[in-house]
DNA sequence: TTGCGTGCAAAGGTTTTGCATGGCA
DNA sequence: TGCCATGCAAAACCTTTGCACGCAA
């Protein structure tokens, strides 16, 4: 697929042991790059986004785009493990940032839903629904009365 | 709930039109500053800004953002003949890029599902399926088969 | 007259690009 | 040795903010 090849450097190592010490978990390039300053070596942001793209476009690393204003959040997908191959989707809470996985026949079913009606071929790896959990909206709704 | 009284300006209403215009259709905010550069008065992208931000506190406009690197979406909804605020779902294609938005009667189901089944208030605004079109998918078949 | 609305200019932040240098294979 | 990787500096972008002036009520 990529052409070119892609070498073993240390910053591209080091950037992906701290990736996967963090699975399950959202970083920004921001906070990478702040961990790195404080422990070994700091690696530029340039190089830190050039690799985030490219894990994303191969699909080790999920990007989410929360807020217009904030950076983009990443987060590590381990290939082996996880939710790839049985199909499971993620909803990630606006509010308080947490990130729920879910493994659902009925999220399953719009899958082949949009592929048959809409024609659309649903990546769920990369797709993330937005929105608010239990306890957000709970708290939202305890605001809202008084 | 917003203190300060509102002026009937002429950039607002000019706007408001405008944005009723294209109804069901996303537009940016540079699309909009383009339009009113062409079309009678142009008005500034800062009161462009402001305005929308306003328009989506109060719910008349939805705001999409779907890509870091573009402006935001933003989409007109009649509070007027509805109910129920219509809920659009989109549909990205990660080959070409191309944005289908999507009403659908199964897709709203999920919305339904997810607040029943787990807990979880879906914001339609925010959630964009990733995958790929049907045009895309056909060119990578036709490509796989050679 | 009061205070919100407007829009220019500038600032803020994230992400990308150009380019010379460094390092893997 | 041939590329790819790195990272600084600068550019490109979208969006917000400061401020003086304009305009609705």
């Amino acid at each position: 697929m990529n052409g070119s090849t892609q070498y073993r450097t240390k910053q591209r190592e080091e950037l992906l042991a701290y990736l996967r010490s963090r699975q399950g978990h959202h970083v920004t390039v921001n906070e990478i790059s702040e961990f790195f300053q404080g422990n070994g070596t700091p690696i530029g942001v340039t190089t830190i986004y050039r690799h985030l793209e490219r894990m994303v476009e191969d699909g080790s690393v999920n990007k989410y785009i929360l807020d217009k204003n904030s950076g983009a959040c990443f987060e590590y997908v381990d290939k082996q493990h996880s939710c790839v191959q049985p199909v499971c989707f993620h909803c990630k809470c606006e509010v308080c940032g947490k990130l729920i996985h879910l493994k659902c026949d009925e999220l399953e079913h719009i899958q082949g839903h949009l592929m048959k009606q809409h024609g659309f071929a649903l990546d769920p790896a990369r797709t993330v629904f937005y929105g608010m959990c239990e306890a957000c909206r709970r708290n939202a709704v305890a605001r809202d009365v008084q």
